[in-house]
DNA sequence: GACCAGGCACATC
DNA sequence: GATGTGCATGGT
């Protein structure tokens, strides 16, 4: 089995126990890229409930943000944890979108998938892994999105060596796939179910879609 | 009460 | 360049 057949696989086994996931769950594009900086890290529950107070406050929406006192946007985030430095975040996003862009989100969209991608690297606070959730999820840019369940799982069927980083990562599931970024949407959207559900950290994978493939190692390598 | 959650920046060796 | 640590709430 080549890689590209592997991944192929991994991806109608879990498709086939799940089904759509229906990702990103936002209603807008600010929405998500707001949830991409709140989720780092944390559940996603917490991350509602933060999202929850923002659109009660009449506050989701970027010049709002901007213009907010950054104590008060912590108090209104303070569920999703971490919150004075996602604050802080979320703060450098809009200066950067601001000072840039007019705090246009048609103005993003003019740019190409790797200068924005560079661009939103640049921002403090904003890592590969938020940068392509925004990429791929707010934009549709085809973007494969890289999280600690993909490399729990990529790891546990013998596809990557432990300790493989981020690019090397993102570049498995990118090259080795057909290029399609609705495939992409769900098979992360499917990787972060079956994580939760399953490929837990030192957790057996007991009843797991993706038990009768080979390579399955043991869970406390990893 | 321990462990975990859809990371990231920064310090230190 | 690798490894360790702070950031923090809320569910299991």
């Amino acid at each position: 089995m080549t890689t590209g057949e592997t991944l192929t696989e991994i991806y109608h086994l879990l498709f086939d126990r799940f089904g759509p996931q229906y990702w990103w769950p936002g209603q807008s594009q600010f929405e998500i890229i707001t949830g991409a900086v709140l989720t780092q890290n944390t559940n996603w529950a917490n991350v509602e409930k933060a999202i929850t107070n923002l659109k009660s406050a009449g506050c989701l929406a970027p010049e709002k943000l901007h213009n907010m006192d950054a104590r008060q946007l912590a108090e209104l985030i303070r569920p999703a944890g971490y919150y004075n430095i996602k604050a802080k975040r979320l703060k450098n996003f809009l200066k950067w979108f601001f000072d840039n862009y007019d705090g246009l989100l048609t103005n993003l969209e003019q740019l190409g998938t790797d200068r924005l991608r560079t661009e939103l690297l640049s921002i403090k606070g904003i890592g590969p892994e938020t940068a392509d959730s925004i990429l791929l999820y707010a934009f549709d840019r085809q973007i494969f999105v890289v999280d600690a369940y993909t490399a729990r799982v990529a790891a546990r069927h013998g596809l990557i060596e432990p300790g493989t980083d981020y690019e090397q990562l993102q570049e498995l599931f990118g090259s080795n796939l057909p290029a399609d970024t609705k495939l992409f949407n769900e098979y992360h959207a499917l990787l972060v179910k079956a994580g939760k559900d399953f490929c837990r950290p030192k957790a057996r994978c007991r009843g797991c879609p993706l038990e009768k493939l080979p390579h399955c190692l043991e869970p406390e390598q990893f």
